[in-house]
DNA sequence: TTCTCTACTGTGAACGCTCACAGATGCATG
DNA sequence: CATGCATCTGTGAGCGTTCACAGTAGAGAA
């Protein structure tokens, strides 16, 4: 008898296979997929494991096949990022659960420091992992290029700036869902339209500036470099551009900016120079972030597909893991409309 | 000559101790804390391990010490307070780095639905993990229960209501920062002091009630239950609660809400029933979270520190696999003082 | 019948590490 | 000069798998 804290010995894939009356080869045949095994013996593993409760070693596996079945999450993003931005929030969730329903381990790492990006390049070069999901928005991040000189499989959460080598990517569409919103706008009857970008060294940023500056000369609006102001992301640079922008053209009518948190900003710095959203300027936002609902008024937003994102990340991981050559994935946003636009 | 993407084979021990002119099991004594080993051949290990670039197999050494030498993170929750609780992000994120300091990977699980536990629980019991961060504030979580029969040592974020089993736990210290924050409202001149409690099957929504109780008698305030409401945390539970209070108590000069989050609700639904905060009534929160700092006007509320708890938690945890008996660790909280109240 | 082919099964040898043990050395003690 | 002890070192075994290989049995073709 033992207590109910003391772990007794999990059986063994030995053990299944005297409990079957097999050899442990056929065990292992069907637990890995049961190719040339014959449906007597199937039935009596399958039964043999069910009464000893056996689960497989996954070092004893890893360790012969040298693969670890398991994959690091890893956010090369300076922390402030992280604790801010409600997206990574929204990935890491749904890419634990893509990875879950295939039975694989996320191995979470965060590397705001430079003594993190080492140690945790350290332990996937070890080949402790077998791929890496990769946050890290910043152009030329020196972690991209470690990672593929390893010869790591690598899938990053958009495309990733400044890279002389080629790796994969999903992302969302930034360009088209800027185009869509500053489409908006116009079609509202806006003809004074500037922006808040991005940093320019993030794909966001100059992804969405672009969308901004197609549609503009579609629409046939004039190009006006003093409309646009470059923000980073945080709330407070948004206010800060808002400011900039109302003194710089006080008869703009419209502000799309690059993410729903600065946009915050804005409608903050909008509201204390007394104008009205959307009835003097009109605010569009990107993100649909929790926040885009409890601002006032709720933002008009781009929504990315985070979950989709999320599933075609695992998706292209693993056939990366599994010899396939690095691709790239490009999924379509969505416009929603609330009251601010 | 291989090209930068192919992993050419990692070196073993064998390597290391053959650069180095020693033994196996010299080299093994190296990594292991360098006892009885000659400074001698310590250097020429550290050399050579140096020189190699060698990086122990973590799979080889798990399989004879029957340790894993990671940890899981294990939430229980329903997904949407993972979305909307930022308190979860501050706990992931400090628990990574505390893990990472001993150089332990963390493993990221989310249980939502009974099948996503079923097959965490399956991972953990088959011994993948050496221990369990929990986080799960329902009252009677059966996973509870099921780590503690699997043997497997496991330390809770808050104190796990409704077991009949005893574990380790990490808390704030909840009763006493809703006495504080009540005692606060008191001391500003408040009189009429209702509460928005939270679910009272989590620990936070009963200890927090507690507090806001004693003090209230301590102050010679009287206990009046129509100044208590129950929400469930969220923003609209927030709202709902207030317009419920003024409804009972239209003389309420002061309400202790539960978490940041339902405080906003109730600074909405007072903005809308045209109350001045805090002229009128002053509104506290808890949590200090981002929330807190961005509404208006900014909560006056009770910080936890995350921080530490999840450095206790590790440690605890860290100890438990070590072979020491659960402990429970109760850590102060603090007021911050800002608009609101 | 004999041979070939396919479907299936069992066996030894790894994988890279730690652990227990045996042995060697040097030094102080009796 | 033997004995004990502490310090250091190497060796073999074994952790629980998978994989390559050798083998068996039965069906069908020659």
């Amino acid at each position: 008898m033992s207590t109910a804290a003391s772990r007794r010995r999990p059986a063994t894939i030995h053990d299944v296979a005297r409990e079957a009356g097999v050899s442990r080869g056929t065990v292992s045949r069907v637990l890995n997929g049961g190719h040339y095994v014959s449906p007597a013996a199937k039935a009596a593993v399958d039964a043999a494991i069910r009464r000893t409760g056996y689960v497989v070693n996954r070092h004893a596996r890893s360790l012969i096949t040298g693969k670890s079945d398991s994959v690091a999450f890893l956010l090369t993003e300076p922390q402030e990022r992280f604790f801010e931005d409600p997206n990574f929030n929204v990935l890491l969730r749904a890419c634990t659960q893509a990875l879950a329903d295939r039975d694989i381990p996320l191995i979470l790492m965060i590397a705001g420091t430079e003594d993190e990006r080492r140690r945790n390049l350290r332990y996937i070069e070890a080949g402790h992992v077998d791929g890496v999901l990769l946050v890290s928005s910043h152009s030329g991040d020196p972690v991209v290029a470690r990672l593929h000189e390893a010869g790591v499989p690598v899938v990053a959460c958009g495309k990733p700036l400044g890279q002389t080598t080629r790796i994969g990517y999903v992302a969302a569409d930034d360009r088209d869902g800027a185009r869509e919103m500053v489409r908006h706008l116009h079609a509202t009857g806006r003809r004074r339209i500037a922006t808040v970008t991005g940093p320019l060294d993030t794909p966001g940023g100059v992804e969405r500036l672009a969308g901004y500056r197609e549609t503009l000369a579609a629409c046939g609006l004039p190009a006006d470099d003093a409309l646009v102001v470059t923000g980073d992301y945080s709330r407070a640079s948004g206010a800060e551009a808002a400011r900039t922008l109302l003194e710089r053209a006080p008869d703009i009518d419209a502000v799309f900016v690059a993410s729903d948190l600065m946009a915050q900003g804005v409608l903050d710095a909008l509201a204390r120079a007394g104008k009205r959203v959307p009835e003097d300027i009109a605010v569009g936002g990107f993100d649909d972030s929790p926040a885009a609902l409890s601002s006032q008024p709720p933002l008009t937003t781009i929504r990315q597909p985070w979950d989709r994102i999320s599933a075609e990340m695992v998706r292209t991981l693993l056939a990366r893991i599994a010899g396939e050559d690095p691709a790239t994935v490009i999924l379509p946003t969505e416009l929603v409309v609330r009251e601010s636009a």
